[in-house]
Formats: C-alpha cells, structure tokens, sequence
RNA sequence: CGGGGCGUAGCUCAGCCUGGUAGAGCGCUGGUCUCGGAGUCCAGAGGUCGCAGGUUCGAAUCCUGUCGCCCCGACCA
C-alpha cells in the first residue's frame, strides 16, 4: 500500500475519550474509528491486524481438529426459552423484534444455536467427537463499555463448542483446546497464563480464563515463572493427538501456581519458588459444563447400546478484537505501537526521505516491488521526521530507511522497531532479513 | 445500575462565572525558504457553540428538558 493514497487517518493528538494506551494508539494509528459507545469501525489498518490474528487463531483451531463452520448474529429468542437463558442473561442481550414481532436477538454467544445444529443432525455416538467453531461477532449491551476495543459492546469472538459421548472423551476436547490456546497466544507473541476461574453465567465445573501479561492489565496475577519456560510450537512439545502429551501438558497448566488477586492464595503463593507477579487481561475462557445445554434442550446421540445418550459439552472462547488492543498494551512504547511480526499490518515500511530524488525513489520502487503487500511505501512528500514518527506510531517490525545519503553509495537503512536497531545494508540485504 | 464530568472548527482546548459581531494551537489548502526524527514564514478555507424550548432588546454564556460521549465503582471475551 501506498500511504500516499491510503486510507490511514492518523492523529497527532490523543482524542479526549482514549484513556488507556492501546485505545489511544489504534486512534492515533488510525487503526478504528468508534461509531457509538463501544461499536467501532475498523479501517484498513487495524482490519489488516483483526485478519492476521484471525487466521492464526483460524488455523490453531483448525490443528485442533476443530470444524469452521458459521452461525448468524441474529438469534431466535425461542432457542434460548428452550434453555432458561432468555431470561436469565439479563439486560446484556440486546433483544430485537422483528416485522411480525417475533422475538429475536444479537446473540452474545452461541451454546443454544450450536447445540440445536447439532441435534438436528447428529444421531449417534459414532459420530463424536465434534468440535464446531465460529468467528463472528457477537454483542453484549454492557452497562459500561470502555478500554476502546477491549471492552467494546460489539466484539469479534471466536467461540468453540464441543461434543462428547462421555466425560473423558469431553477431558480431552477440552485439553486439545487448552493446547491450542497457548499455542495460539505464543504465536502472537504473548505470555499467556492459563488460570482456573468461576464458571459465570455459562455454567459448568471445569473451567481456565487466559490471561496475557501487560503492565496496563486490568487484574493483578500470580504465577510461577515456569510458564515462562513452557514452549507450545517447537519440536518436542505436545501433540494435539496423543493422549499421552495431552495428559502431560495438562498437568504443566495445572500443577504450577497461577491466580489473579480475586483467587490468590497466599499459602499456595508462599511456596512457590520462583514468583512473578504482573498485570494481566483475560484474552480468552474456556468452560466444560457436560450435559447442561444438550439435556435442557433436548440433544441426543444414540450410545454403543442404542439408548439416547446427551452429550458431554465445553465452550472455548478468544476475544479476537480484543486481542488486538491486548497485543498494543503488551507490546508499546512512548512513540507508539510495536507489532509482533505475526500479526503486523504490515511487515516494514518503506520511508523515502527525499521523494522526488531519482536515486531514492527508483531504489524505493524497487523494494516496494520486492515486498508487495508486505510493505507499506511512505510516498509521501513530507519531512524526513513526520515519516519516522509516524512509521513509529503505527508500529511496523522493520523500517526501511530511504535517504539521499545512503541512497547515492546504493545503501539503505533498516530499523528494527522493537530495538531500535539500525544497521546499513544494500537493499538485497535488506530485504533478506525481512524474510 | 449507583456516583461524577464533558459536548464550541477535523483534533486538543479557551471563551461561559459577570449575556453584547466566534477564538488559539495542531491538522487541512496555496505559496515560500527548508529537507535524516512531527521545520520556517506568508496567505487562506473551515463552526446554525449537541438538540429543543424558555428568559431577554440581545444567549455559546442564564433556566428547563432531551440526546450523546467519557471517567470512578459493581459486572464481563
């Protein structure tokens, strides 16, 4: 993208509403734009980086053995009677009527409609397990929303749901996407922590919020420092499909302490040897509660037997909007945004200093040609210093700096946004570390 | 849902108390000298002061209502 005719509306100053870093800085970036309270627009900025974490956690799940599949925003109210939560969820639903005025709503998670797709079509056991999942939005009428898109009214969930014949098969769907969880939050980048938690309006026993590490989090946490050490992706973790690897990471999770302040425990905490304490935000929950929605609504399965059997559930839930205002708060500085290289708009920028010099901008065109839609090219006719703070701002991994210094002697500088690093190279050099 | 605050130019804000012809900085447009960390100077565009009603000769300013947004607390991916 050219930045001369991007749509990338930058600010200097901080809008009065943004009061927390990363609702600050996907203004200023020009990554959302809010419409009302807790509903924002996402221009192409901050779409680009809502995409990048979708697919990864797209493709965790996918790992997983989890099926895509996607359900409407809007729901009947009808499914949710059948369950006893159309009363009980409170003003948080947004309730709607439609022409004939029958009751409908925007459904603020997805138990109800899956497990009624699921009765619909799958009568035996043979054909469990299932996990279906979702990315889609969902809304809850907060009283209060705030934090910009962490706490946003309209967010982008991606919401799991699982079906077992019995309890232990329903153990291992839910370790298969506690696994998939942390590898999905390791790609991103972040220290997650997974933690035990109240179960909520949801229902269930079984159940794990995931907390990222940021010094603006919302919560005080505990943890052992050796979730530090635990690798997810590399050769030699676990595997989604032993039972065996399953079972061992579990016990990693379980075993070494982590609470947030509301569940610390000072005794447990006493003996810990290696302590860390931070501040956290919940990206993500994950719920086991058995039969609750299949036998209220009635979902059977017929067993080995041939008697009907409800099956055993669980309920995995990313906030993949929030995720994104998670990510700045983890990973900013005073000059802005530092984006993981996974989830980035764009991997470097492109910044001619001197724009309408032939050397620069020939040698510009042909890096941006290399990188295509990787790069973001600041074509800009505007000063050397305007184009650094705002390159900063935004929060590319690389920067490739174009100037008429370098430019002449067929050098250019790369910077590495997180270190601050810079190094002279040629362009091929350049390029080849950007990878 | 309780408590507090704010709506004036695209953004940040002043003016309001004490009513009398709408202001600044940034941004934007044109020009100028600049040209490696948000440059200089000149000129310019841009606002029915959230909306409605009231008081008044006269309302951004006082009064009433209403809508919107933000902050603190309780609740949540």
């Amino acid at each position: 993208m050219r930045l001369s005719s991007g749509f990338i509306p930058t600010l200097k100053e901080t809008p009065n509403e943004a009061q927390i870093a990363s609702h600050r800085l996907m203004l200023r970036a020009g990554l959302v734009r809010q419409t009302s309270a807790g509903i924002y627009a996402w221009l192409p900025l901050g779409l680009r980086v809502l995409r990048n974490i979708e697919n990864i956690v797209r493709e965790e799940q996918n790992g997983a053995g989890a099926q895509e599949i996607l359900m409407p925003t809007i729901q009947p109210a009808e499914l949710w009677r059948e369950s006893g939560r159309y009363e009980d969820y409170g003003k948080e639903m947004l309730r709607i009527a439609d022409r004939h005025g029958r009751d409908m709503l925007y459904g603020p998670t997805n138990e109800e409609m899956v497990t009624d797709l699921f009765r619909q079509s799958v009568k035996s056991y043979k054909e469990l397990p299932q996990i279906l999942y979702h990315i889609q939005w969902k809304f809850r009428d907060e009283v209060r929303p705030r934090f910009g898109v962490m706490r946003g009214r309209e967010f982008l969930m991606k919401d799991a749901y699982s079906f077992d014949l019995d309890q232990d098969a329903a153990v291992i769907s839910y370790r298969k996407m506690m696994l998939a969880y942390m590898r999905t939050f390791q790609r991103m980048g972040l220290k997650a922590i997974p933690m035990e938690a109240g179960t909520g309006p949801i229902g269930g026993d079984l159940s794990h919020e995931f907390i990222i590490l940021a010094p603006t989090g919302e919560s005080q946490v505990y943890f052992d420092a050796a979730f530090e050490e635990i690798d997810y992706l590399g050769a030699g973790s676990f595997s989604h499909d032993k039972p065996e690897d399953l079972a061992r990471f579990f016990t990693e999770m379980t075993t070494h302490y982590a609470a947030t302040d509301e569940k610390h425990d000072i005794a447990r905490w006493d003996r810990v040897e290696n302590k860390r304490e931070g501040r956290g935000i919940e990206v993500g929950h994950i719920f086991y509660f058995g039969t609750k929605y299949t036998k209220s609504m009635g979902a059977t399965v017929a067993g080995p037997d041939g008697k009907p059997v409800h099956p055993e559930m669980g309920s995995y839930g990313i906030g993949v909007s929030r995720l994104v205002g998670a990510v700045i708060e983890a990973s900013h500085d005073d000059n802005g945004i530092i984006w993981p290289d996974s989830i980035a708009p764009f991997k470097a920028a492109i910044l001619n200093l001197k724009v309408g010099d032939a050397t620069c901008d020939a040698l510009c065109e042909q890096l941006y040609a290399a990188l295509g839609d990787n790069a973001l090219y600041d074509d800009r006719n505007d000063r050397a210093g305007a184009k650094f703070a705002e390159a900063d701002l935004m929060g590319h991994p690389w920067q490739i700096v174009v100037g008429p210094r370098g430019a002449a002697a067929g050098k250019v500088e790369l910077k590495r946004r997180a270190t601050g690093e810079r190094v002279e190279l040629t362009p091929e050099e350049a390029l080849s570390r950007i990878g």
